[in-house]
RNA sequence: GCCCGAGUGGUGGAAUGGUAGACGCGAUGGACUCAAAAUCCAUUGGUAGCAAUACCGUGUCGGUUCAAGUCCGACCUCGGGCACCA
């Protein structure tokens, strides 16, 4: 058999026959799969890309044998730099080499045998497409959606060109190398953010991965707090703060604004020390977004000399800092800081030697009535020189401990700790490294039958020299000191007020976690939501705070200063400002020019364009000029699967018609790349064309599911410099597409990576060899051989289910084991053998249907109906099931389906082995799980 | 740091709480062949044993259960996403 030219026979008959247009059939349930469409680059098609498609066309294939009109489209998502640099390194147009890397891609496409609708192909290049695009973008400026403001964003000075922070990570730019820097420029954007809410909420309609849902909830961020009003000594002004916990109120030390911050110059008649606070400023203006959003320990920062804000609670001033960990982008560009809870803060409050409050507690151990209350200490010596701790060993009385003391009658906690140093252990010659954050801690003191509240401070000292005077133990006092490491001390110190206060002045961090509230007045003793709820009831009150949510979610940035992309349909007129396009000169077509390199100022090349820049205002007709930006391209792939409904069209983006038969997406396939903002791109655009009444759906896909991605042999990312990149191209020639599909999809968990195996390509192939030889022992017969119908039953359930959950390597070794099992049998019917090459086809659509015609068993597969199973075939009248003894299995036995738990008991218990281990023992119980085990319990 | 995943033979990977390792790859032995390839048959988690069989075994430690790869708790490692987000 020629492989080859069978593929292409039944690709081409597939194409004649238009199997897979799909029409709109009111009287036929539909099904819509998606996968993402791709970016038609100069490196061609890769194994990944095979993954996903040939998984989408198996569902979509056995989706239509089960009698679904299913939509299935394919298109390209052209726009974009990639090309637009290829076009001017090369000097040829990018709409050229749109055109040619389209036509690679789709060549390798259609030789893999996917069923894709390519009568509804399209590329977002298209002016027939973009068009609408271009109408959808005046939809959101018409409804105040669309606003422009001026924004920094990540210039290269090399390229002349703007960077998105994917393309200069690490503060370069990710072609050339160059460092980036941040240029102001006007931009167009969407009011992305007011759709946070509804963001969220929709993800409810949908049945996406929970991790792809998480993703989504990550970037939009949502946070619930309060802000704050701190007003500003001298002044009638507030500054105004974001913070997740008012509760910490008591604990502020000292504010922080962002360098951007526009108090900086409204009040830079009191501030002092001008000059230091303007070069900290452009310190950080020559930082990129990358630089500045990295999580450092070293904090920088100024303190304003001269601005000083007042408490809102205790009137005491707080001093007030610019550092650039504020951003001014979230919240309202200032924080109050409360070092001793929040990590930042810490790290700031300590480089700059600031007032540390603790206001929260951490709690230990379990609150019980009568508690008696004392304050305490934990102390911690620590042998430098060794790494060592001193700890108490108490055995059974109590385990490993720390030094620990109630502090007295007119001591406070340090000198306790000294003291109890001494007396317990006899050394003096120590000093103080650490005092810890105080622990609240319950427990039961069985010597004194009492139960106990104590506020415990922990301290760690160094040990200077091993000086040690007679320890002054009481009676009751027997334990060992022992010298320990972090490690004995990590996995034997188990009681938890010890175990956090070596926590605490070990690692030397803020307390993050949640507690009870101390120095707070109004809040002691409260928990977290409590003491949050209180608060802001009582700064709503007094007017100084209210509650406020926040999101990380920000508008969308909608322009790029690129040539290869969607112009922008909007014309500046003097008079009457941003005039949209007239709806019927849509399209505003890119121009025909050879000139589309970037400028040296940050404009568009269309900029350089006068014909196309200068037109006449569509209301005043007086002279004006296009917007020369494009747009970003995420803006054509945003409502891609709204086009594929209804391609063709040049009256309406889509139709209502058209809309209203084929829904949602029903099946988005995608990758994981792409789960957070081009799914949150698509699903806003979706919303809003909701919202104004253009599509039926809320939300536009069902399920979205991501593939795994597929990987070098030896497990690495496929790459060009590796070398290690497999062209499909290459292994459809040598081992057919068939195989090639087998593999991909017998690989391993469709949504894990999986690595690239030669030889297991080649075991796949082997098998379809199997599959072919199978044909030899064809016969007659329009029903299933006896010996293996029920085989064939069960097969047929396990492929169907397997491949619903998209798991088709299951499917696939259950095909294998039934073929394992005919390969046995002298001879197959032509029911036996159509139904296998049914079940397999959608995976290898060429092999199957080219057999199927072979043997003249039926009408081609991709016209007929997917086999049924016969509940009544899937179980055997007998069957073998394991016999344990205490949960070890030692004998198997043969039960009918029939037997009753005592005869399966009796059998069980007559087992040869079983005999054996039962010998001298006596039954305890006997557990009889029909239809699968027995377990007989002995003593 | 936070949020997801995942750790199973030589290897890719299977196992609604019920015989761990299906299926494939590789390996070993054999058949066919002058020979090789292809194909077919057999074996293939480890240790002991001629064998029957026994013991051990799903990252580590503990727990729940008649029964745990699977459930619960603590930890370790790897992968991915997010991140001075207040």
């Amino acid at each position: 058999m020629d492989i080859k030219k069978i593929e292409k026979k039944w690709q081409d008959y597939w194409r004649s026959h238009h199997t897979f247009e799909a029409h709109i059939d009111p009287n036929k349930e539909k099904y819509y799969y998606l996968v993402e469409f791709p970016y038609p680059s100069g490196a061609g098609l890769h194994v990944g890309h095979v993954r996903s498609y040939t998984a989408l066309d198996a569902l979509a294939r056995k989706k239509r044998m089960m009698g679904y009109n299913v939509l299935f489209p394919i298109g390209w998502d052209a726009f974009g730099a990639p090309t637009e640099q290829y076009a001017i390194k090369n000097h040829i147009h990018p709409k050229v080499a749109t055109k040619k890397n389209i036509e690679t891609f789709k060549s390798q496409i259609e030789k893999l045998g996917i069923s894709f609708d390519w009568s509804r192909e399209f590329s977002t290049t298209d002016p027939e497409y973009y068009k609408w695009t271009q109408w959808q973008f005046l939809q959101f400026f018409k409804h105040g959606m669309a606003y422009k403001a001026r924004k920094n964003i990540n210039w290269c000075p090399k390229c002349k060109t703007g960077l998105s922070n994917e393309d200069s990570s690490g503060g370069v730019c990710e072609r050339c190398g160059t460092q980036v820097v941040q240029k102001e420029k006007e931009q167009w954007m969407l009011r992305m953010s007011d759709y946070a809410e509804q963001l969220l909420d929709g993800l409810d309609d949908t049945k996406f991965q929970e991790k792809i849902k998480t993703a989504q909830i990550n970037w939009i961020g949502k946070s619930k707090g309060a802000e704050v009003d701190f007003v500003l000594k001298g002044t009638d002004e507030k500054l105004t703060v974001y913070t997740t916990r008012p509760d910490t109120l008591y604990g502020v030390t000292f504010m922080v604004i962002a360098p951007e911050h526009p108090y900086i110059d409204l009040y830079s008649g009191l501030i002092h020390n001008m000059n230091e606070i303007i070069d900290y400023r452009e310190q950080t203006n020559k930082k990129t977004e990358f630089e500045r959003t990295q999580l450092v320990k070293d904090k920088t920062g100024v303190k304003i000399d001269g601005l000083v804000a007042i408490h809102p609670l205790t009137g005491k001033e707080i001093p007030i800092y610019i550092s650039d960990y504020v951003m001014m982008s979230y919240g309202t560009g200032a924080i109050m800081a409360v070092p001793a809870h929040d990590q930042r803060d810490f790290d700031f409050a300590k480089k700059y030697g600031i007032d540390i409050i603790q206001v929260l507690e951490e709690e230990t151990g379990e609150p019980h009535e009568n508690e008696k209350k004392k304050n305490s200490i934990v102390a911690i010596l620590w042998d430098e020189e060794k790494d060592q701790y001193l700890t108490l060993n108490w055995k059974e009385l109590g385990g490993r401990l720390f030094i620990g003391g109630t502090i007295q009658e007119g001591e406070d906690a340090l000198t306790c700790a000294i003291r109890e140093i001494k007396e317990e252990t006899g050394y003096t010659d120590i000093s103080l490294v650490q005092t810890g954050f105080k622990i609240n801690h319950h427990y039961y003191a069985y010597n004194k039958d009492q139960y106990f509240n104590v506020e415990a401070t922990p301290f760690l000292f160094r040990l200077n020299s091993s000086k040690q005077e007679e320890s002054a133990l009481e009676e009751d006092e027997k334990f060992e000191l022992e010298w320990v490491d972090k490690e004995t001390i990590n996995r034997e110190v188990v009681d938890m007020l010890h175990q956090k206060s070596f926590q605490y002045v070990t690692t030397g961090g803020a307390m993050c976690g949640e507690g009870i509230h101390i120095h707070s007045e109004m809040l002691d003793a409260l928990y977290k939501q409590e003491a949050i709820d209180k608060i802001i009831a009582y700064l709503e009150e007094k007017q100084i705070g209210r509650q406020k949510t926040n999101y990380k979610l920000q508008d969308w940035i909608f322009t790029r200063q690129r040539f290869w992309g969607e112009p922008i349909p909007l014309i500046y007129c003097e008079e009457c400002g941003w005039v949209p396009v007239p709806e019927e000169d849509l399209p505003v077509v890119l121009p025909d020019v050879a000139e589309y390199e970037p400028t040296d100022d940050g404009e568009s090349p269309l900029a350089r364009i006068p014909e196309f820049v200068n037109t006449t205002c569509p209301k005043c007709g007086r002279p004006a000029r296009r917007e020369t930006d494009t747009m970003p391209n995420w803006a054509g792939s945003s409502w891609y699967w709204l086009r594929y409904m209804d391609p063709h069209n040049d009256k309406e983006f889509v139709s209502k018609y058209a809309l209203k038969y084929w829904g949602k997406v029903d099946w988005y396939n995608g990758g994981m790349e792409h789960a957070t903002r081009h799914l949150l791109y698509a699903r806003f655009w979706n919303q809003f064309l909701y919202n104004i009444g253009l599509v039926p759906n809320k939300e536009p896909f069902e399920t979205r599911a991501a593939h795994g991605m597929i990987l070098g042999e030896g497990g690495v990312k496929m790459s060009k410099s590796l070398g290690n990149v497999i062209n499909p191209d290459d292994i459809v020639d040598v081992y057919g597409a068939d195989s090639l599909r087998t593999y991909e999809m017998f690989i391993g968990d469709y949504e894990k990576e999986a690595v690239w195996s030669e030889q297991g390509l080649n075991g796949c192939r082997r098998y379809l060899e199997k599959v072919i030889r199978l044909g030899n022992k064809v016969v007659k017969g329009d029903t299933y051989s006896k010996n293996t119908e029920k085989d064939i039953h069960r097969t047929i359930k396990k492929v169907t289910d397997d491949m619903d959950n998209s798991k088709f390597n299951t499917a696939l070794s259950a095909l294998m084991i039934l073929l394992n099992k005919m390969e046995k049998e002298e001879h197959i019917t032509k029911a036996d053998y159509r139904t296998y090459l049914q079940l397999l086809n959608p995976i290898a659509p060429h092999i199957t249907e080219e057999l199927n015609e072979q043997y003249q068993l039926g009408n081609p597969i991709c016209e007929s109906s997917w086999p049924t199973y016969d509940e009544a075939m899937l179980e055997d009248s007998e069957k073998e099931i394991a016999v344990q003894v205490n949960g070890k299995v030692r004998a198997t036995i043969m039960v009918n389906m029939d037997d009753d738990e005592k005869t399966i008991e009796e059998k069980a218990k007559t087992a040869e082995n079983v005999v054996r281990h039962l010998q001298g023992k006596e039954i305890v119980k006997v557990i009889v799980i029909k239809g699968k085990i027995v377990n007989i319990v002995v003593k």
